[in-house]
DNA sequence: GCGCCGCTCCGAACACTGTACGGAGCCCGC
DNA sequence: GCGGGCTCCGTACAGTGTTCGGAGCGGCGC
């Protein structure tokens, strides 16, 4: 042990009490530091876990240092979602396809609006607590992630032959049934994740439960004995392609209505 | 005043000094009470003014005497959400009507799939807070209440032509949707809501940041210069009814396509 | 060199939260 | 009469988000 340096005084910080402070060449946080941390927290533990206190001392940090990059904790977790959203690859331009070419399938168009909803649903079911979040924090919509995403949807949309207004449209559509099926789905993940059960698991024990609760709905009682095995994992990816394809169909059919109505009309 | 009675030890609990209990006929409270007791304060001042205490004191009674009816908060919540959608009108059944039958519009199957649709957002638009329930609280979609609707959509969907697995899907697409989307507005108000500002006034004040922010993005930034006015109430009315309608279409195309792919095998 | 401004970091404090626990009052069945 | 069970709730615990004041420090003007 180093003898203490001779200073009578006791209370006062000495060199080697003192904490050594870090130079303060640059801040010893950052936002994006406190966001991507606050991401792997989110992610790990969900989000009640979150907490300024848990979020600061996990960069060694005090809770209310984190003040400084951050209004409050509701624009945190808005920009964990940006964050999130801002890893989405956008879709790449379709080229020459467009709506109502006679080109065999798999249409081009349609596959990259598959891609653009998959990719959503994806980064929804893999960050669960997003649901929440896009359930109370109104201002997630005017990120510039999900401004970038919808710009390059709109794009794609615009190039497959619809004009804005059409497009804006379809893109409400898909993008709406996205967050409402992916919210759905994860809402239901968190739930199990909540109980610390597996998804099998805790079917086994549940279902029953819910077809004795059914016994008066002969419709949701033949879709839940029937159809349960394959409503797990892979079954849901399928169900939501076969949504959104639907929904292209729509897109499609809306499209040629309006396209022999001008015809018509001229 | 009534003499006190001849009572010299003093701290027991006298007559005069108990409070008179309520007799024990039935008991205080009931779950049903606390439960719209809990929607009138989810309604009038949001999700996060909702604390057991308070829902207590508006019952005249203690936050813990809540748990002997009510399992935890997130239990409660369920039930006010259930409550919401039990006030909701089941679909009619359409009679005869059928999907691909000639007849003109508007089509009975089709008006009836659109007002469900419409009388669930309206639920979700005109109780902003339930968004933040459906995202943390995964248990809500067995609630008795969205159960009975589910049933009685299939039943609508299967009158009209669809085989269950047909209908199934089509009410998660229709459904998917109208969370979705009634998800994002809600989200708007309720977040509007927390400023305390009204949607007009709100609109004049961030718009123009909006459009600073959408320079790099051509579409959004004409889509918000121009078509801003109508984005106001009426406009997301029409303009979620178009989605459903979209929807509709698409539901069409597949039933024609199955239908067509059918008899050309047979 | 000195003083001062402003920035970053943070301990303490405030006002609340959900809910576990134990006890009090009361009713009914024995 | 007397125990058991139900309802109701005061207290307490372990947190929460956020405000405030202050401490330490870098750089700027003088």
């Amino acid at each position: 042990m180093a003898a203490k340096p001779e200073d009578g005084t006791s209370g006062i910080p000495t060199l080697w009490t003192r904490p050594q402070r870090p130079r303060r060449d640059q801040p010893a946080l950052s936002r994006e530091q406190i966001v991507t941390a606050a991401l792997t927290l989110l992610d790990s533990d969900g989000i009640e876990a979150l907490s300024m206190r848990k979020l600061g001392a996990r960069l060694n940090a005090g809770a209310t240092s984190l003040y400084t990059y951050v209004a409050n904790k509701d624009e945190l977790l808005a920009l964990a979602v940006d964050q999130v959203f801002a890893e989405l690859p956008l879709p790449e331009p379709t080229g020459a396809d467009r709506i109502g070419d006679a080109g065999g399938d798999p249409k081009v168009w349609r596959t990259a609006i598959e891609e653009v909803a998959e990719g959503v649903r994806a980064a929804i079911l893999c960050h669960p607590w997003m649901v929440s979040v896009i359930g109370d924090v109104g201002m997630v919509y005017f990120g510039p992630s999900w401004m970038r995403l919808s710009e390059a949807f709109l794009a794609l949309l615009e190039d497959s032959g619809l004009d804005l207004v059409d497009a804006n449209e379809a893109m409400g559509v898909v993008i709406g049934y996205t967050i409402g099926a992916a919210t759905v789905e994860a809402a239901w993940l968190s739930a199990l994740a909540k109980r610390g059960r597996e998804e099998q698991e805790w079917m086994d024990q549940l279902l029953p439960a819910v077809i004795e609760a059914t016994k008066d709905h002969p419709r949701l009682h033949r879709l839940y004995t029937t159809q349960v095995d394959q409503e797990i994992e892979a079954g849901r990816d399928s169900s939501f392609l076969s949504g959104v394809r639907l929904i292209l169909d729509g897109i499609e059919a809306a499209w040629a209505a309006r396209s022999t109505d001008r015809e018509g009309r001229a």
